[in-house]
Order: structure tokens, then sequence, then C-alpha cells
DNA sequence: GTCCAGGCTCTTT
DNA sequence: AAAGAGCATGGA
């Protein structure tokens, strides 16, 4: 499958932390989600997908490839300086459509933590207890784990994938879907039910939710405030420590999330 | 050695 | 309600 598309670069959304199955693979990516594995390259404003496991259907959708966001940009163009050079530095990144349930683990692991050391216990939990989807040049990529096939993973065993104290709050998650849990069924609810809902889950704060809801639920007002984003608002907007993610909900909406990815990826290259 | 990472939970004021 | 301690772990 080839596609021409704007507003569109592999890199940067691979580096942009929202995802961790992004692997690089010569010049482009093998990319593992929905049970699903493919190769993507990209020249120009071409990208070419190839599947290496299961359709390819599902993986414009994936992608975000019929968002608009060349009426994004321009809604949040023009606002302030620091973001209009965000913008310019990151305009190929693009908000994924990621499985919620996928997404729970990922981000209840991502706290406190680093992308890369994220990257490892995904990949471990990955290749332990999910199944093998393909093998390119010698190297399995493997599903990311599902709820039945976690099952029976002990703590100590989550522990042994590098989560660290993680491990019990990811334990705990299976339990509440093995009791009947079923995230995909919390779609239907409104934002704030939805978040609601989530922050019942240990391990599940704030700012994890928010991550949840905007690359797991396509909610995109959300604008999670970690470590890196706030030092980006305190330094470069006229916002108090306490009212941070008032102010950027209410300052960038209704792209708060999108906003705050095109800030996080900026602020992380532009360390001072 | 200390500090930090896409923070959260639990305890104490 | 608000503030503080503690938390696994590897890299800088």
């Amino acid at each position: 499958m080839i596609k021409k598309v704007p507003y569109f670069n592999i890199h940067q959304i691979a580096d942009s932390g929202q995802t961790f199955r992004w692997y690089p693979h010569e010049k482009g990516y093998i990319v593992v989600a929905n049970h699903k594995a493919m190769t993507i390259t990209q020249e120009g404003e071409t990208i070419q997908i190839t599947s290496l496991f299961g359709d390819s259907v599902d993986w414009p959708a994936y992608l975000g490839l019929d968002e608009d966001y060349e009426k994004i940009i321009d809604e949040l163009t023009g606002k302030d300086d620091y973001l209009d050079k965000a913008i310019g530095f990151g305009r190929g990144i693009r908000i994924l459509k990621q499985d919620p349930y996928e997404m729970v683990i990922t981000f209840i692991i991502s706290a406190n933590n680093n992308i890369k050391r994220i990257t490892s216990a995904v990949k471990l939990l990955s290749e332990r207890y999910g199944t093998c989807l393909c093998e390119v040049d010698g190297v399995s990529y493997y599903d990311f784990p599902t709820p039945e096939e976690l099952k029976n993973v002990t703590i100590e065993e989550y522990r042994a994938c590098g989560l660290g104290y993680r491990d019990q709050y990811v334990y705990a998650f299976i339990q509440e879907i093995h009791k009947g849990l079923d995230v995909k069924k919390l779609k239907v609810l409104s934002d704030t039910a939805l978040k609601d809902a989530l922050l019942r889950l240990k391990g599940v704060g704030e700012k994890v939710a928010n991550c949840i809801l905007l690359f797991g639920y396509d909610r995109k007002e959300g604008f999670p405030i970690d470590t890196w984003i706030k030092k980006v608002l305190l330094a470069h907007y006229p916002v108090s420590e306490d009212k941070l993610k008032s102010f950027a909900e209410c300052y960038f909406k209704p792209h708060g999330g999108i906003a705050q990815q095109y800030l996080f990826y900026y602020g992380r290259f532009h360390k001072n």
C-alpha cells in the first residue's frame, strides 16, 4: 500500500513517546499493533506500508490518515511563538489510534519512568507472553499479550520484565479484566466519565489517564502533564504551577492533546 | 555518589 | 484538602 500523506513523518511519530512498538528496521520501522505487524517507510510525503502479518485494512485508521491535520495545525497556529516553533519542528506528528487495553498497561508502566525503559519492558512482556506474529531478518516480532495470555502471570514475573514497583498495578488490572472489566466498552462514556473509570485502576492517576484517553480512546481535549511539559509550560507560558492543566486545556482547546504532543516533542529536543 | 525519568499511592498534617 | 515520603531501575 502506497499513499501520499501531508503532515506525516514516521520518524517523528516513532519518537513522539506515544507508542513503544515501532522498531527501527532498515530505513523505516516494523510496527506491531492490533494483532498485526507491518513495515512502514517514507520518502517525502509518500509512505509505503507492507503487511507482515494480518490484513492491511486497519492501518490507515491506526495511523490517523483520515484526520485533517492541516485544519488542526491551522487552528493551533498563531496562538504564540513557542507553539508555532513547536508545530514547525514536529509538524509530522500524528496521534496514533491505539488499543485501549494496551495503553492502560503501557502507561501504567510509564509512570516515573523513562522512554527507553518503557520500551524495554513492553518488549519483554510481548516476547515472553505474546504471540509471535512474524520473523524478519532472524528477529521475531510478538503481539502485545492478551488478557488471557497474562492471566496466570505472577507479580514476580512482571517484576522480571523490568516493571519495577508497577508490577502489582498491572497484575491488579489483569485481575480486574478477568472479573469482568471490559475497557473497550468504556468508549461509550463521556470524557469525564471515562477518565473517572480509568482513575479507579491502581497505578492510573491524572496524567496516565489523560494519556490513555488521548492515545487509546481518540479523546483529544485532555492535556497530559508530565515533567517535561511542566517545564515547558512554566518557562514559556504565563501560568502558575497549580493551574497548569486547566490553563492548558482552555488555552489549546479543543486540541489540547495534539498541542501537548508538539510541545512535548519540541521540548525534549530543546532542553534549554 | 546523586539525580532523573511521559507519577502514583499511602501516610501524615 | 494539601503536602511529603517512598517507590524499582538503569542511564547520565
